[in-house]
DNA sequence: CAGTTATTCAAACGATCGTTTTAAACGATC
DNA sequence: GATCGTTTAAAACGATCGTTTGAATAACTG
């Protein structure tokens, strides 16, 4: 790849997470960058398209991989239902592993991520849903069945639940060491990953049990 | 209180709520508001204080009746343990209640909370510290007494993933109709109530109960 | 080497940002 | 009704935003 994008797609990810969005400006990227400020519009088109193909860039692959350890130990296991707890663990350890291990970066990738999902722009709704759509699918189904099909409504309130603690967790991991007083060290991946995995397992046999009081489909 | 000062406040939290701080323009919001865009700067000084005294409005009823229920309650209880449903009830209850209910206002103050807390904003990390730090104490401490004080790594695993959950679930309450394809009303806060108190319980007992790899305190 | 394309650069574009200024309108008090 | 402090209004401030322009330079092709 030419070197400019190269550095532009770099600089963009510290920005972009520092900042959101909205809040980095294409000036602030290209000087963090060294490039001239028209840089990303003749090598992007616009600060848009820029920010679409950082992220795409990164999580293509996270997804893939995510999407196959699923449909590959599906298979292993001739299509019966996985334990919950290994379902959660190939849904949040790819995440957690590539995007908080690889230089020390901070975690910048987590906090683009989850600040995009909170930004109100108008291609953001769409870009993200575009996203995640095909993990989303995949996932609910082989969690319904871990669950023994507990109903839609449940595995529905589950799903977003679910996603909300995976959406808060990218946005504020580095809280994790203030709750902490310290003592939790944020690059301890295996450490958040089985307690991470714990939490949305336990969370999701919990509301799978809850006593509903309307009709359950 | 002023009439302008009133219409400001109402308009902010519309605004604040569709574009989070950063993206919403006083020139927007005193627009929303029918008054002169100086208004903003004569009443409030400037926008990061309007911003401060409509979430100081706000949040700090709710979080003084958080933190009367439940000491109010361990009162009656002795000072024993609290089953964690109940705490965690406490905990959530009054944020979804009062905050979705009061006029179809389309849960906007769970969006400008969530949005803000995600936010880089300079004074932003300081402002939510201030807002949190009592309820943080008190409730951390009562859960840790209903989860049999299970230590305090685990604690502060499970305080971290309950705020990730909350806050996730203040910022993305809108997808609840989206992942449910329509079927779960946004409205039904007796619902989201009782899976969201499930799923948090169910995931905090969980984390507590992780066989951890190293030593324990 | 000339000719052509791809890339970089400084400068400027129009738009919008939060805030300030200055003066006019208002409301209470004497 | 004149005088006062309070509130509102229009206009402008300097700064910054994303993007475009057009010329200069680099890289490639014949």
């Amino acid at each position: 790849m030419n070197e400019t994008k190269r550095k532009i797609i770099e600089a963009a990810e510290v920005e972009f997470a520092e900042n959101g969005y909205g809040g980095a400006s294409v000036r602030e990227i290209t000087a963090h960058a060294d490039v001239n400020v028209a840089a990303i519009n003749y090598h992007f088109g616009n600060k848009e398209s820029l920010y679409k193909e950082m992220i795409r860039n990164r999580i293509e692959p996270l997804n893939r991989k995510r999407i196959d350890m699923l449909e590959r130990a599906l298979e292993e296991n001739d299509n019966f239902p996985l334990p919950l707890e290994r379902v959660i663990d190939f849904l949040v350890r790819p995440i957690l592993t590539e995007l908080m291990t690889d230089d020390g970066n901070d975690f910048r990738f987590l906090r683009v991520i989850g600040r995009g999902l909170s930004e109100g722009q108008a291609f953001m709704k769409d870009f993200h849903r575009e996203l995640l759509q095909e993990i989303a699918a995949k996932y609910t189904a082989a969690i319904s069945d871990s669950l023994r099909n507990p109903g839609f409504e449940k595995v529905a309130y589950g799903m977003h639940l679910l996603s909300c603690t995976i959406l808060g967790s990218m946005m504020q991991h580095a809280r994790l060491e203030l709750v902490s007083a310290g003592r939790i060290d944020l690059n301890d991946v295996d450490g958040l990953c089985e307690h991470l995995v714990a939490y949305i397992s336990g969370g999701l046999r919990a509301v799978s049990e809850v006593e509903s009081r309307g009709v359950e489909s």
